[in-house]
DNA sequence: CGACTGATTGACTGCCCTCAAATAGGGTGG
DNA sequence: CCACCCTATTTGAGGGCAGTCAATCAGTCG
């Protein structure tokens, strides 16, 4: 584990975390980070665990879940670069983390431990009223995502899906907005079984409005999906 | 529009809102309110609408859900005697209401205008610990909600759904624990038809294990359900 | 050129929703 | 006290969406 505390904000990261700050808030802020490489599959918080720490994800990509009692993962959302975790850690003291988040690809995050995040929510109060901004998004997504699965079809879950992921983990190619997901990635966000993602997928390919690879998908358009996803 | 302020808790209403605080931080807290009485089927906050006021329900009792886009409701929690709304004024200043709330019963709640929520959250900090504990919960409950609806079969939805409302609306009597819901009520809180509810409710009479009336169902005993929730 | 992981396709099954129609409870006004 | 109405509830028949299972094909990497 690296321990090298981080001065400046990586270039190229922007987070809406940072928003509300002043440079010289961000400055200290940072400097109380630490630095830490993370390797797919490895586990960044585990849901129960006492909450210890607040994290930024810096690069790569995360999923964060809930374990079922069966075994099951349940999907709740992608965390990317610039996107927070462990927001249990500062929003009341002595407390758990609600989900667990698990590296998907290579990548490194920005910790703050506990006695950090305690100083740093007094030394500024915005940095307050930005973790309450991430909570309120959480839990607006959340609820999106409960509306999705009473109303929606699958199909339209699927295509629902898409044009979240393509937001999150998309970059724009040659040939439209490259995803990099497998089908069962797909399935599992859109709480789809694999075989009707791939059927749904082969469909959509077949009219030729997405190409698929192995482990990415490609769209042409986004408010085709859109219009897809959309109710009635 | 009653306007009189409330200068001491109503008695018997207990909320886990207070717990945190002083009693001269509470009496401060319930001098900056006003106390309202509500009556079935009044909205008591529109998802959308800027975020104006906290409230806390004293008496009766609400339900918060989303209206999806095509018109239908989904529903999200029932609201009970000590239960907070409005947390986005609070939480982040200029917000909207993420969920519209409705009053099921005769009523009463209290409640803080915008100014005098800003005003109490910097004389007592030991408030922002509260909300955000509530907002925990509330995040917690709706992954819940999310994980039943993804990996729980209606009839488990249902007994899980029972036991819930009959924690937070149940009275226990003479011959169980007693739940005022119709079936109606109590299919869309599982997210199941009107027919599987009263279908699987048929049965469950059948056993034994519960008896209903017209707009009230008995449990002979909570365990039951909550084995019959559980998965696997 | 294996070996492994990802993708595909077909057949089958079943849960639960939809629709239709009848029944019963509870309150109201005459 | 009874007739009436409105709402809640019940029950059956039918159908469709999507999940499960099994077997095969294809792309990548060593």
């Amino acid at each position: 584990m690296k321990t090298a505390s981080a001065v400046a904000l990586p270039s190229g990261l922007q987070s809406t975390f940072f928003e509300g700050l002043t440079a010289p808030e961000i400055k200290a802020v940072l400097a109380a980070a630490k630095l830490e490489r993370v390797s797919p599959r490895q586990i960044l918080q585990r849901e129960g665990d006492s909450a210890t720490r607040l994290w930024l994800l810096v690069t790569g990509r995360a999923a964060a879940y809930r374990v079922a009692d069966e075994g099951g993962k349940l999907f709740l959302r992608w965390g990317v670069p610039g996107d927070v975790f462990g927001l249990a850690t500062i929003v009341r003291a002595p407390a758990r983390y609600l989900v667990t988040v698990e590296a998907v690809q290579e990548g490194s995050l920005l910790a703050w431990d506990l006695a950090s995040c305690q100083a740093l929510a007094l030394q500024c109060p915005s940095l307050s009223k930005a973790v309450n901004s991430v909570v309120s998004n959480y839990l607006d997504g959340l609820i999106d995502a409960l509306a999705a699965r009473s109303f929606l079809t699958a199909e339209k879950r699927l295509a629902r899906m898409l044009v979240v992921s393509a937001r999150q983990i998309g970059r724009t190619g040659r040939e439209g907005i490259e995803l990099d997901l497998t089908n069962e990635q797909l399935a599992v966000t859109a709480n789809v079984s694999l075989f009707t993602a791939t059927r749904k997928l082969s469909k959509w390919q077949d009219l030729g409005i997405l190409k698929k690879h192995r482990g990415k998908i490609v769209l042409r358009s986004l408010s085709l999906f859109e219009s897809i996803g959309k109710p009635i």
